[in-house]
DNA sequence: TCGTATATGTACCGATCAGTTCATATTTTC
DNA sequence: GAAAATATGAACTGATCGGTACATATACGA
């Protein structure tokens, strides 16, 4: 049980930096709701800075992990497969827990384009384009980038929606206006 | 040139909030930056919490007044203006200082739902679903409220695309899927 | 010219910020 | 069972946080 301290530290810090914010969230918040000393907090980060980013090393790892495994479970033909991404999203929308994306707010906290947390934020966005481009290859689109780009410009939109609350139903609207991008590229 | 100080000051710190986020910049630093003293700002707003809701308030005018007085000089037919949108988007984004929406970023840092600050950020969001949903009936869409919201979610997500630069023309894209969506509305 | 309102500078408040020090436990490993 | 690594508690640093006190200055309207 080693080396479990830090990836406690880990879990728990994503879960209060997720619900609170970063720049909200003191260490001493930390180190009251997880239990653990803040001695061993700077033993194993350094700065503040370096734990919130291996959060989010670590929150951009699971939640790919559970998008993709939840789209491959699914085992559907590619031109569902694309539409499906935004079924897993209205149950992301759903959990109690829901409170937008964690690497908007990320990079909505830390403007400056330099800094390690804006750009491994933007990182993780540029990892789902290419997801989504592939998917659309697969699905035989005259533009697979362009696709991509309009698919994943409507998840970013809808989850800025849900978070929002001005859209009673964003995954929805969303599903239902990739069904008539797909069919524009792939015919109805 | 009495009331003008507060008035003032709510331009200034509009600048410096937006730059640099909401809990990150201090009073200290909008002193430093503005000029104007702390105590007349305390004197203006009670705490810092009614300087950002003022600043908000002044946000949701002029932009919105700035995006549809863009909208109303190019008097355009009603579907060529739904359109027109993601062109005066697009110029937005070019701006140098441009760095996301204020209102996204606010609801970042103030999640609680039941917080002033995240409540005026949604409204700004329905006033321009609103807004949408006329142009949408006035072009004739079938369903005025569905295209609106979908239209909402691509602008929406442009601007996180732009703010996060992960795609080299957000409102390029954009505006090729409004073109679709609103195609399989209203007809080609 | 006088009274009133508004703005200023400075010093201060207690609380909290990220981060450190250091001595003491608690585990793990051999 | 001893050495070595890891975790802990608590007290502390200097800086900054939002906000206040108070005395002075500047402007305005009558």
């Amino acid at each position: 049980m080693r080396p479990s301290k830090r990836d406690e530290l880990v879990r728990k810090a994503l879960v209060i930096f997720y619900r609170d914010g970063f720049h909200a969230t003191g260490m001493d918040a930390l180190v009251a709701e997880t239990g653990i000393s803040k001695t061993t907090m700077f033993k194993h980060f350094r700065t503040k800075d370096d734990l919130i980013l291996a959060v989010l090393r670590y929150r951009d790892e699971t939640f790919r992990n559970w998008f993709f495994r939840k789209l491959d479970d699914a085992a559907l033909p590619p031109r569902q497969r694309l539409l499906a991404v935004f079924d897993i999203l209205k149950e992301w929308f759903a959990e109690p827990s829901f409170k937008g994306c964690m690497f908007i707010k990320a990079s909505a906290e830390f403007q400056d384009p330099q800094h390690p947390v804006y750009v491994q934020s933007a990182e993780h966005k540029r990892l789902l384009k290419s997801a989504f481009q592939e998917m659309a290859e697969e699905a035989g689109a005259t533009d697979p980038d362009l696709l991509a780009r309009q698919l994943l410009l409507l998840k970013e939109g809808a989850i800025v929606a849900a978070h929002m609350g001005f859209d009673p139903d964003p995954a929805g609207a969303a599903r239902l206006a990739a069904e008539v991008l797909i069919a524009a590229q792939l015919g109805s």
